[in-house]
RNA sequence: GCCGGAGUGGUGGAAUUGGUAGACACGACGGAUUCAAAAUCCGUUGCCUUCGGGCGUGACGGUUCAAGUCCGUCCUCCGGUACCA
């Protein structure tokens, strides 16, 4: 049985003291609050999210003249419900929103759903239902679990990506970026699924098959719509280094993405014909060693070539079954059919064979390729093959065989006639000079970013606003016709999509002739390359954004999500924000200046073999473990039938392993606080995240020890200002260690984002405080200090209870209109500091001495040291390093 | 294959700029409290040890007075690889 009694510091409670009081009007609801002894985190934190409803606490207004905080974290896919990776994503960005809004800002956070996707269209099918159905289903469901996790967002800005209202915006940019020229149409490859009649997914080509039908996976070429982001590639890649505050790893990546390189275009001629064909090569220097060149199958000249050559038609066809992910590309066997043509090398006028080859991509550069087998080791491994002629003209480099290896080093040109002795950047030029005097190439800058294609031949997603005419041509959808809508009410057959299955849909008429509607749908990374912009203005019908409230929100201080989308959405985005400013919708170049990528949430998993030898994945919520000793892990069993399983370690929670935690049964049991503590405390953001009931578990405590506090010192009675006290060395100990402790926290969430030193500080100062003394004015004067400043310190991380607590022992604002505890550099001093004696660089002796004193008299009571004295007896000193006020190091043999 | 990242006690992790390895927490063990249990509180807890100390951050080598941190080679795992989002 709970007890209750009436908080103390009441206005109408003469007790009071003067910070105490209740008298802002803004929480009079709470004057006569109870505090119970105990820590019950259902009704308060109903309570706190009911008052941050009613007092509309996270409804953000632009306020010229503020400092603004645009904190955004990847707005979910509604899949069904939350799950662990979601919680950690939006904890990661209320307590960053939660930390800038204490810090005086004006901060935005906002909510939306990417709700166009291709497991709507799965689920659909399933459930005999229709995609818009399942997806507005699953918002409303996922809502309401964000909420009850108590994130502070503006929900008057949420958006979901399936409406019109939103998608509208979508086509009408895509038909300007078509009149600026930035749109095309080119055939391009798919996955084609010949017994289902449609186009799959990489995800849904399972070992070369199709994951409905069974059937062989084949490629096919179609038509399809790109934007050209590599108009923008060297500014997407110089750009980066604007990006002052996104991890180092994560612009690696995108450079290594758009892959920047020098290199020469030059034209090969074929012989006996007037037939030519272009390739280029970052290795302008191993001209001299190419013995011959490959083809794509796919390529202009090895199709006519194979029409009397079964053995290269057979070889192309074949190649039509292989995979079309760079993975599978890179590492399939490498295999090749000479095409009986022969090229004139360019420089020395000798014949080469033409192989058509299956690494070479059609769709990627001009699909043909130069081969250098003494100095590429993948077509030395193909010569070696095939058994082609090797040449080696590079030397002078730490491997000199070509028997084994290529030598991929750059060096010194040997068996080049006329560049001999030349080194590579002299090659590259004399060789290029050499092709550009006589016509046959040019130096140019290549990248590795291919444009993008946005073409899906699937339905759930936004309609492609073009109009496909009788004459071949393609128009955009006129500016008054938009939307294109997409038909939400909708059966799925699960082969077609229903908007090509239905004649009736695609007809229109352009110019008074009739004319059919593109009936493929965007990427749906189209949608989620802007929603951040839209976030600022999400009503508006009068255009895409409203450049005013965009600019003053943009760029997004700081965005948040998962490594995953470290290249593609990153780089999409960027580029949509490029775009945006080149039509004169905003002003920023860049629109997320601050990125933190996290981790995933991993938990135990557990399988039993059944009888067909398959895995049965056994939820680690159904399973109790023995442990030894040491704590180690011994067994584990079922507890539905106590029949043992097998471990299989920590993976990703997913469906696939029966691992998922929900967030709803640990929110029932424990509260939303412990599972944010929890989920901050345990692993950095970066890294994953690996879940441990016995560490929430451990959250719970620490949160119900801080409630302790509270109670305790609230029922001590009013504590008086601290100004004018005399403090006895225990106390200023304690303000020194809690100024620290403000310092470090702050630190660590404001610019090391490194939440899980911040609570280990506040655990730590807390343990301090619950030793500490509260009879004396003085003691309660310092420990109102610090439970006050504990309690802001971690109302980020645990709103409500942070709230509630605030409500009762703090200033009688709301703790979310409350500044951020500030350290007193007074209280910091220390009159003493702790030296580290080393001798050999081995730890020897800790001494404590006066913080004033000089070199030769911290090593005068070194050397008086028991320990240290043992260890250098005998021996004479060679050098002595002092790191002042921490180490000295005695070097003696 | 290629690009990026990670590897530290029984476990999650800490060590921020090369300067005490293991903060904080979980688990385990011991004790207090209890009729008993749960909860709570207190204590111990890297390994070895002849109790002097020695060893120890995925492996091997190097730089330095000093290396988890820097350099080289390698191993394992994870993310991405352009139609999962």
């Amino acid at each position: 049985m709970p007890i209750f009694f009436i908080g103390r510091c009441r206005a109408s409670d003469p007790q009071a003291g003067n910070s105490l009081r209740f008298t802002s009007p803004k929480i009079q609801a709470f004057e006569n609050i109870l505090m119970e002894s105990t820590y019950n985190p259902k009704s308060i934190e109903a309570q706190v999210q009911q008052y941050w409803t009613e007092n509309k606490t996270f409804q953000a207004v632009e306020k010229p003249g503020k400092e603004k905080f645009y904190c955004l974290a990847m707005f979910p896919y509604p899949s069904g419900r939350l799950h662990m990776g979601h919680v950690r994503n939006y904890s990661l960005g209320d307590v960053i929103a939660r930390y800038q809004r204490m810090q005086g800002k004006n901060v935005m956070q906002p909510m939306g759903w990417d709700a166009f996707g291709l497991p709507a269209e799965n689920a659909a099918i399933k459930h005999n239902s229709a995609p818009a159905k399942w997806t507005y289903q699953n918002i409303d469901y996922m809502r309401n679990q964000l909420k009850s996790l108590g994130f502070g967002f503006d929900w008057n800005r949420e958006l979901a990506t399936c409406q019109k209202d939103y998608y509208r915006w979508e086509q009408w940019f895509f038909t300007k970026l078509y009149e600026k020229g930035l749109v095309y149409k080119k055939n391009a490859t798919v996955n084609w699924d010949p017994v289902d009649q449609t186009v799959l997914a990489n995800e849904q080509v399972i070992d070369g098959r199709g994951w409905r039908s069974g059937a062989i996976v084949e490629r096919k070429e179609i038509p399809q719509w790109f934007i050209k982001i590599t108009d923008y590639a060297e500014e997407l890649l110089t750009d980066l280094d604007q990006l002052t505050d996104w991890p180092e790893q994560v612009k690696t990546m995108q450079r290594n993405w758009i892959g920047r390189s020098e290199g020469v275009e030059m034209t090969f001629k074929v012989s006996g014909s007037d037939e030519t064909f272009d390739i280029y090569t970052t290795r302008p220097d191993t001209l001299m060693g190419v013995t011959y060149v490959a083809l794509a199958a796919q390529h202009p000249l090895a199709l006519a070539a194979a029409k009397d050559n079964s053995e290269l038609a057979a070889f192309i066809d074949e190649c039509k079954n292989s995979k079309t992910t760079e993975a599978d590309m890179a590492t399939m066997e490498k295999k090749g059919v000479d095409t009986g043509l022969k090229a004139v090398h360019p420089i020395t006028g000798e014949q080469v064979s033409v192989w058509a080859a299956n690494f070479v991509l059609m769709d990627y550069g001009s699909g043909a390729v130069m081969s250098v087998p003494g100095h590429d080791q993948r077509d030395w491994e193909f010569a070696t093959a095939y058994g082609l002629p090797i040449k080696q003209v590079i030397t002078g480099t730490e491997d000199e065989s070509i028997e084994t290896a290529a030598i991929t080093e750059k060096g010194t040109l040997i068996n080049s006639g006329e560049f001999d002795g030349l080194d590579f950047d002299a090659a590259f030029k004399a060789i290029s000079d050499k092709l550009i005097s006589e016509g046959k190439g040019k130096v140019t800058v290549n990248y590795r970013l291919r444009d993008w294609g946005v073409s899906r031949q699937r339905y759930w997603g936004t309609p492609i606003p073009m109009i496909n005419l009788e004459n071949g041509e393609s128009v955009p959808v006129p500016e008054d016709q938009l939307p294109v809508e997409l038909p939400e009410d909708v059966i799925m057959n699960g082969v077609t999509s229903p908007i090509k299955d239905d004649p009736a849909w695609a007809k229109t008429t352009y110019n008074g002739q009739d004319a059919l509607r593109e009936t493929d749908t965007f990427d749906t990374f189209m949608e989620s390359s802007w929603y951040y912009a839209r976030f600022c203005s999400p009503d508006n019908e009068t255009g895409m954004l409203d450049p005013e409230k965009a600019n003053y929100w943009l760029p997004v201080d700081q965005y948040i999500g998962g490594i995953e989308h470290a290249i593609l959405h990153l780089l999409y985005a960027r580029f949509f924000h490029k775009l945006l400013r080149d039509v004169g919708l905003v002003e920023s170049d860049e629109p997320f200046k601050s990125l933190l990528c996290q981790g995933m949430v991993l938990a135990d998993t557990y399988y039993r073999e059944a009888d067909n030898g398959a895995q049965e994945w056994i939820s680690p919520s159904d399973v109790s473990v023995e442990r030894n000793e040491k704590g180690q892990v011994t067994s584990a069993v079922s507890k539905v039938d106590g029949l043992p399983v097998t471990s299989a370690g920590m993976s990703k929670m997913s469906k696939s392993k029966n691992n998922g935690i929900d967030p709803h049964e640990v929110i029932d049991l424990y509260g939303a606080d412990t599972v944010r503590l929890f989920i901050m405390f345990t692993s950095p953001p970066e890294q994953t995240l690996e879940w441990s009931d016995s560490g929430v578990e451990g959250a719970h405590r620490f949160l119900k020890r801080v409630w302790k506090l509270a109670f305790d010192f609230n029922e001590k009675g009013a504590a008086p200002s601290l100004d004018g006290l005399s403090l006895n060395s225990e106390q200023k100990k304690l303000r020194r260690e809690l100024h620290k402790t403000i310092g470090k926290v702050s630190d660590d969430i404001g610019r090391r984002n490194t939440f899980n030193t911040a609570i280990a500080a506040i655990m730590e100062l807390m343990n301090h405080l619950t030793k500490a003394s509260m009879e004396s004015d003085a003691d309660r004067a310092v420990m109102g200090e610090a439970v006050r400043a504990v309690v802001l310190m971690l109302t980020p991380i645990v709103p409500h209870m942070s709230h509630h607590l605030w409500n009762i022992i703090g200033d009688g604002n709301a703790v979310e209109d409350t500044l951020w505890p500030v350290v007193d550099e007074n209280a910091l001093v220390e009159d003493e500091k702790l030296i580290i004696v080393q001798v050999n660089g081995k730890l020897r002796a800790k001494i404590t001495v006066s913080a004033a004193l000089a070199q030769d008299e911290v090593e005068k009571i070194a050397y008086s040291d028991d320990n240290v004295s043992k260890f250098i007896v005998d021996k004479t000193i060679r050098k002595v390093i002092y790191v002042p006020g921490k180490l000295l190091n005695i070097v003696a043999n």
